[in-house]
DNA sequence: GTTGAGTCCGTACCGCGATACGGAGTTATG
DNA sequence: CATAACTCCGTATCGCGGTACGGACTCAAC
């Protein structure tokens, strides 16, 4: 597989491969006589893999450990506090996201309300 | 006022009050004889709709907006469009990080069930 | 035989929101 | 009168995750 069928398969663009790869997410894999990318199966399950987790919220970070993990095939004690701590994290963003979200449409609902002096009142946090 | 105690009552950095005037979010206001920042009471209130609009996910482009429509002190038809357009994105953000968390409780349930060689198929997304 | 698609590489740039640095000047306190 | 605490300014750097560029190459189809 060539660098632009794997990125394509994958639903990642090429130069995000090249990236990965840069990143050491990626194995740089064997080359062709012409100097480009041989990609075996298996690249394209660990492009999806990489997809997948990002979509997930795990940063590239996250995910070189996530990697290693998996390769070392050791307990997965750490792998399921990875996954609690990051559903933990989105647990708080969603919070937070509600808690604007409710702001946001109560000042909707006094901005109908008030003349144009005080209507920005309501944006003023105070502490 | 100085800049720095405009910073602190108002909980950012002085750097980032730096920033905002860089940004022109923020008036430059008159100088001191002595050629520092003087603040009148109005830049506090200022810096704290700022932080406000920043916590309920504005970005500082919308807040320059924001800002414009304060000053213009026209009718509040686009402030409703934004503030229910941000609305909006934080429930599609709240909807997509309940989907993740989801699918990590999901993955984390299995993960406990599956020997180590087929434990990271789970996370192999298809298409 | 040339056009187009794909690939190679290094490096630069993007958006976002800050944050840090360093050298210089001013002011209040001890 | 010196030490600390501010402030000034321009510019650089950070973290994050890519995305773009440009010149060179190989290859297949027409």
């Amino acid at each position: 597989m060539t660098i632009g069928e794997l990125a394509r398969r994958a639903g990642v663009g090429v130069e995000t491969v090249r990236y990965y790869q840069r990143r050491k997410l990626f194995p740089e894999p064997a080359r062709s006589p012409r100097s480009t990318r041989e990609y075996q199966p298996e690249a394209l399950e660990l492009l999806r893999f990489i997809r997948r987790a990002r979509g997930l919220g795990f940063t590239i970070k996250e995910i070189e450990r996530l990697l290693a993990l998996r390769k070392s095939r050791k307990d997965s004690r750490e792998l399921i506090a990875m996954l609690n701590s990051k559903a933990a994290d989105l647990e708080r963003t969603v919070r937070e996201a509600q808690a604007a979200i409710e702001t946001l449409r109560e000042i909707a609902e006094s901005v109908k309300e008030l003349p144009p002096t005080e209507r920005w009142q309501l944006f003023i946090d105070e502490e």
